[in-house]
DNA sequence: TAGATCCTTGGAGTGCACTCCAGGCAAGGG
DNA sequence: CCCTTGCCTGGAGTGCACTCCAAGGATCTA
């Protein structure tokens, strides 16, 4: 399925980081909404819902309505589903789709916007490690078992 | 009141997992609702949901029904709060409190539990350095900031 | 002793991120 | 031609973790 002898990236490779492997090669990239689920792991309820607020660019359809992704669309969608993992709410993705929408002049603001990220991932990941002090020390505590007449 | 100046309680180990320090010593330790409120910053509504969902032992009352929290209580709250920051669900959290209640021949159960939530916890931290990657990678491209007419 | 503030309860409401439903259109196989 | 499968829509429903409300009792401050 993810087809890495066609080295189909463009060089403007804008919607990832590093290098996307597309199941099929530009050109193409009409995929219906249940390939899509197939690819992503989302739900085709949430693709759709996805579409609906915004948070999707406008997606292309067949001749009787039903909804052809892209490759670009496969990028954007994997680019959203590490943003959803950085715990960043739906409603400021589709803040940071909106500034895609608008053009160039809003690089700066979708820069920032992901420099806050970056802070708050970080954040995150050290109180993250901070818990699995916690833990181990627990954890340790259960290990040397002895009962001990504690809340614990 | 809570801030690192005021020596009352030591700032990174407020919820620790080593000796805690208190506001007050055993003995007098009968804090009112509010008052745990302003140490854990945890709202009124919440603490008290967190009893009737039985996240709580059963908490003191002074002799009008008002309760009275104590440095236990205090103890359980902060470990709560590590919990909370690992992504537990409650149910689990209650779950967990359940094995507690339930007495020493759960200890297996809950070290279980304890090493389980670990692991989600390092594979969540794995994976927010994934998405790290991929945040660098972005900025860095707004950084050389050549406008490129894509979606990005 | 008045007034402000704090605390109590059960139950209802909120916001988020889906998740599902009903009703219907369209294409392909037997 | 019918049946199944896949897809469409708007709107309603779900689960989680709070969050707030109303109405009333308790406690502190002047």
């Amino acid at each position: 399925m993810m087809d890495s002898t066609t080295a189909d990236v463009a060089p403007a490779d804008l919607c990832s980081a590093g290098p996307e492997v597309h199941p099929r090669p530009d050109g193409q990239d009409r995929y219906t909404i249940s390939e899509v689920v197939a690819i992503t792991h989302l739900s085709a309820h949430t693709l759709r819902w996805y579409e609906r607020i915004g948070l999707m660019p406008h997606i292309d359809r067949s001749h009787t309505g039903q909804r052809r992704f892209t490759n670009k669309d496969l990028d954007w969608l994997s680019f959203v589903g590490k943003l959803r993992l950085t715990g960043m709410p739906v409603a400021d993705m589709v803040r940071y789709a909106e500034l895609v929408r608008e053009g160039d002049h809003t690089f700066e603001a979708r820069q920032e916007l992901l420099e806050r990220t970056r802070r708050d991932v970080q954040h995150r990941i050290a109180e993250l490690q901070g818990t699995l002090a916690v833990l181990d020390y627990k954890i340790q505590f259960y290990g040397g078992a002895k009962p001990a007449p504690e809340r614990a």
